[in-house]
DNA sequence: TTTTGTGCAAAACCTTTGCAAGCTA
DNA sequence: TAGCTTGCAAAGGTTTTGCACAAAA
């Protein structure tokens, strides 16, 4: 079933986009098609499993939900990301819910920055 | 000219989408193209004077830089967006900046809940 | 005239959907 | 058989691009 190795891809992968998953999945099964990749990334969404995240692009990522709420760094430069925790984003829901009267349901902070490879190649590329 | 009207528009409009903004436009200027709101919408962010957020959807919104750095509290049912500042998101900044090796160049808070109003309706509907 | 701004149409890109076929129970 | 799951092709929505024309310098 096309459906359990994208999943346990997903599990393996951190943050992965469709395209890149369907790459992965082809290996495996090569009569994989892009549309059971995003009907399966939808089934998994609505059932939970699975969170989608857009890291401020247009392409959507995903990523296995993991038991911890955590945030994401995201280098600029290589896209690789960076998972954390930060007790902060807490205290900053809670401060928002009592100043505007919403009903807080969650916080996603995107940390944007370059990776210390990056940023080295960065400084001899001046 | 085109471009200084959606630029009026863009800061009198808060956080717009391309489609809203071309809305918007064109009732002023009724042969206005979609591809020029696109391409003056990418001059606008080069130029640093306009920022592109995507609120963690697909979609492109288009916010007038502000002097303040400032972060956002959208509203799941009617998509309301709020700005607000927090102290806390330059703390995460530094902290993060410490331990990851990263060059941390911004941070982008994303608040999601539902709004006074929105609640108060989806109480009602449960 | 040279440069800049624009409209139109087409393309590009990511994602969703309809339908028929295949698989599983 | 009935119900999932899938592949394929087509369509959808957003954004970009090529080209020719118009406006401005």
């Amino acid at each position: 079933m096309q459906r359990t190795l994208l999943l346990d891809l997903i599990r393996r992968g951190g943050h992965v986009q469709a395209a890149e998953l369907y790459r992965q999945a082809k290996e495996k099964e090569p009569r994989l098609s892009m549309s059971t990749v995003y009907r399966n990334l939808q089934l998994f969404v609505r059932l939970g499993i699975v969170k989608e995240h857009h890291f401020d692009k247009a392409l959507s990522y995903y990523e296995a939900k993991t038991k911890r709420e955590h945030h994401h760094l995201i280098c600029l430069s290589c896209d690789r990301i960076v998972d954390f925790e930060h007790p902060l984003a807490e205290k900053i829901k809670e401060d928002l819910g009592r100043q505007t009267g919403f009903h807080i349901v969650g916080a996603k902070v995107l940390v944007e920055g370059f990776c210390a490879d990056c940023f080295a190649g960065k400084e001899r590329a001046i």
